[in-house]
Parts: C-alpha cells; sequence; structure tokens
DNA sequence: ATGCATGAGGA
DNA sequence: CCTCATGCATA
C-alpha cells in the first residue's frame, strides 16, 4: 500500500508552502516507528458517531528496520459530524441576541445581523464552531507591549525573550443589560447541585485578607502601563484598567474557591459565558485561567467577564435556570500525536539550544526523529507559548517539592517536571 | 489538567 | 512562518 502520503495539511494548510510536501518520502503520512502514535480518539461526546476510525494497530512491532510501512494510508483525520450544532447554537446565539448583544462596534449593522465574522442567528453550519463564536476586531488598542515571558523565575530561560506583542483583541462585550439568567445549572448529568446556601456577596473574603496567598516566587514582568493608583492601600481596580499580576492572581483563586462553593464546573462556566455575554470558553480556558496559564494579556481579557459571571452567580441563590447545551463540533481534526518521552526529551533538548529552529532545521529534526515536520513546528511553536505563561513552570502545587530533585541535574535539564496535583474535581 | 492542534492576523 | 487565543481529546 503505502499510497502516497494522504498528507493532511494539503488540505488547505500547505498549498503555497514550500513545495516539497511530503510526497519526497512517499511514506510519511504516518511514521510506524515507536517515536509517536496518533491514538484514534475514542468519538464525540455522545451524538455524534461519524468518525473515521480506522484500524491503526501499527507501532506495535516493527519499530525499525522493518521496511514495511503498512497501511500508511489511514487518514488521520477524524471526520466529525458536519452540522448539528445549528439549532442549539441558534439558541444560544438568540439568547444573547435577545438579550442585549455586545454590538459588533465598528460595522454600522443597521438592521442586517450579521457583523464581521460573528454568527448570529444564522448558523454557520458548515464548521467553525466554535472558533466562529469569538469575534476579534482588527486594528485597534496598539498597546500592550508585554516584553517576553512573565516569570523567568525558573530555569528553562535562556534565550533571548523580545518579541512583541501582536494582535489586538477589543473586548466589545457589552452589558448584559437585562438578562439575568445565568445559563447553567441541572445539567442532565452535572452537578446535581447542592446550593450552598447562599453565599452572599457581603462575604467575599475566602483566603485571602488574614493570611494573603502564598509567598510569592513572583514574575511580576509586565514593564508597561502598569500604572497603579495613587498608592492608597484598598482593593484594586475593580474592571476598568489593567491588572497587576497580582490582581490577577488573586481574583483567579477566588475564582476558583467561589465556583466551586456555588457547585459549577469549569465547563459550566464556559457555557454560561456564552449564554450571558455571547463569548463562550472551554473547560480548557477556564481551565487555564484560574491556573493562570494564559498570556497576562489574555487573563486580563477574561477577567471582566469572569468577573461578572461570578457576581451574577452569586447573586442568584437558587434560580434554577436550565439551558440547552451547545455541544457537538463538527471539525475534521487531525488525530493528536503522542510523541514519546523519549522524543519529548529530544525536542526538550533542541528547544533549550534554539527555542525558534528555521524550517530547515525542522525538518532535519522530524526527520531523525520520524516525526512529521508539521508535528515538529507545531510542538515548537507549543512550546515557545508555554514559555510565554504566567505561572512559572515550577509552581509549588505542594509544599514540598521544591528540593525533591536530589540527583544530578548539572546537565542543565530544565526538568519541567511539574506533577499537577488535582486539589479539587469538578465534573 | 494538559498535550497537540487549528486559525486569524501580522509581517 | 510566527505569535496568540482557544479548544478537542486525553491521561
Amino acid at each position: 500500500m503505502a499510497t502516497a502520503t494522504s498528507s493532511p495539511y494539503l488540505a488547505r494548510n500547505r498549498i503555497l508552502s514550500t513545495g516539497s510536501v511530503h510526497s519526497d518520502r512517499g511514506i510519511r503520512g504516518m511514521q510506524p516507528g515507536s517515536t509517536a502514535v496518533t491514538s484514534v480518539s475514542g468519538g464525540y461526546r455522545g451524538d455524534s458517531s461519524v468518525k473515521m476510525v480506522q484500524s491503526d494497530f501499527m507501532q506495535g512491532a516493527m519499530a525499525t528496520s522493518n521496511g514495511g510501512h503498512m497501511l500508511s494510508h489511514a487518514h488521520q483525520w477524524v471526520t466529525a459530524l458536519p452540522h448539528a450544532a445549528a439549532a442549539a447554537a441558534a439558541a444560544a446565539v438568540a439568547a444573547a441576541e435577545a438579550g442585549s448583544t455586545w454590538s459588533p462596534g465598528p460595522v454600522g449593522m443597521t438592521g442586517s445581523p450579521q457583523p464581521q465574522d460573528v454568527k448570529i442567528n444564522s448558523v454557520r453550519e458548515d464548521l467553525h464552531s466554535g472558533s466562529a463564536i469569538h469575534h476579534r476586531s482588527p486594528h485597534l488598542g496598539s498597546h500592550q507591549p508585554h516584553a517576553g515571558a512573565w516569570g523567568g523565575s525558573s530555569a528553562v530561560n535562556i534565550a533571548s525573550l523580545s518579541e512583541e506583542q501582536q494582535q489586538q483583541q477589543s473586548l466589545i462585550y457589552s452589558q448584559p443589560g437585562g438578562f439575568t439568567v445565568n445559563g447553567m445549572l441541572s445539567s442532565p448529568g452535572s452537578q446535581s447541585l447542592m446550593h450552598p446556601g447562599m453565599v452572599r456577596r457581603d462575604s467575599p473574603d475566602l483566603d485571602h485578607g488574614s493570611h494573603h496567598h502564598h509567598h510569592h516566587h513572583h514574575h511580576q514582568q509586565n514593564p508597561h502601563h502598569q500604572q497603579h493608583h495613587g498608592g492608597v492601600g484598598h482593593e484594586p481596580q475593580s474592571d476598568e484598567d489593567t491588572p497587576t499580576s497580582d490582581d490577577l492572581e488573586h481574583f483567579a483563586k477566588q475564582f476558583k474557591q467561589r465556583r466551586i462553593k456555588l457547585g459549577f464546573t469549569q465547563a459550566d462556566v464556559g457555557l454560561a459565558l456564552g449564554t450571558l455575554y455571547g463569548n463562550v470558553f472551554s473547560q480548557t480556558t477556564i481551565c487555564r485561567f484560574e491556573a493562570l496559564q494564559l498570556s497576562f494579556k489574555n487573563m486580563c481579557k477574561l477577567k471582566p467577564l469572569l468577573n461578572k459571571w461570578l457576581e451574577e452567580a452569586d447573586s442568584t441563590t437558587g434560580s434554577p435556570t436550565s439551558i440547552d447545551k451547545i455541544a457537538a463540533q463538527g471539525r475534521k481534526r487531525k488525530k493528536r500525536t503522542s510523541i514519546e518521552v523519549s522524543v519529548k526529551g529530544a525536542l526538550e533538548s533542541h528547544f533549550l539550544k534554539s527555542p525558534k529552529p528555521a524550517a530547515q532545521e525542522i525538518t532535519s529534526l522530524a526527520d531523525s526523529l520520524q516525526l512529521e515536520k508539521e508535528v515538529v513546528r507545531v510542538w515548537f511553536c507549543n512550546r515557545r507559548q508555554k514559555e510565554k505563561r504566567m505561572t512559572p513552570p515550577g509552581l509549588p502545587h505542594s509544599p514540598d517539592d521544591e528540593y525533591s530533585q536530589v540527583g544530578n541535574m548539572s546537565a542543565g535539564a530544565p526538568s519541567p517536571s511539574m506533577d499537577c496535583k488535582r486539589m479539587f474535581n469538578d465534573t
């Protein structure tokens, strides 16, 4: 077989790239080697079933020296349901629209409710299920320098971090008007909600104030516009100006606690934000927000939204407002490639040497590691991104891990070993 | 909670 | 091609 590697990226991603697509290798579609496997997805939530699960059983043996690259024709794309979120999305959107909806800003939607890329009411059922939700408007702003990473407190930071920002999103979510329903609660299987009685907003105190959060090996970078008020030690800004990293950290903590107390999952919040303000977010994002694993700018953008939700949520002491669940993702997505640990190590090493390898460098690296070039490229992108997050790689999840490395790490190993401690569990 | 991925937007 | 915001799929 070895059918000419049906390179997935040719679809649209690579059409204008170097002409040397994957054809030069022929058998490059998926490497049977033990370097990486692309696990077959289990399918979707529960309503889809149109996935193309092929019998991927390679990588079992024939690690090397086999030559027999079998069934490499297996497309690594899971074709998901074409369209199904139509009604659901429409409902959610309709709600937002009815409530007040964010004003599209620049465009003068004088009757035609179809701003730039938002998909109000007229569901674009072709695809772009989730990505179409956010509406970013070009131009604008032009501040936010954000020089590099947030906390260079740890080791892995040897490169030149003098990037610049680009991209600016205008947070034009308008006020919720009179839409006071918090869309969430009582999801068929979600939390059985046990309203903790009432958590009045009169007691915003949770754990700070008495002892304040742990130390912080902090990272206070944001060199620009770190405008702080006249120095009077009173509570930080409401949500008008740019918060400091401390504010964000604090807020994130409180947010998480409140959320949990109220009995909501991260996913619930994400959905609620969509219903309330028109911006849906996934559990991932909420999680990352709470863990401060987003860029400073991104944190700032989300804070006001989450803050509003919080107010809404705890003021609604008992108002079962169920909503429809927006689900369904219809998108052909590449199956997640699992990179082997050893290979990850190799990638890490290279990253330390050159965080931004050139195209060719990537190519050769990919070749030696037996990975697709695209995979390697993306790996580096993600790696760089990770480097820029707020929470430094070795945040003290537990009070006893700062000196757990008794071995030798003179080799300069970054030891990104960070195990996650699940203090809470929501789902 | 995270790893790999998609895409918009900017050079 | 990169950065950045986000998220599906997973461990």
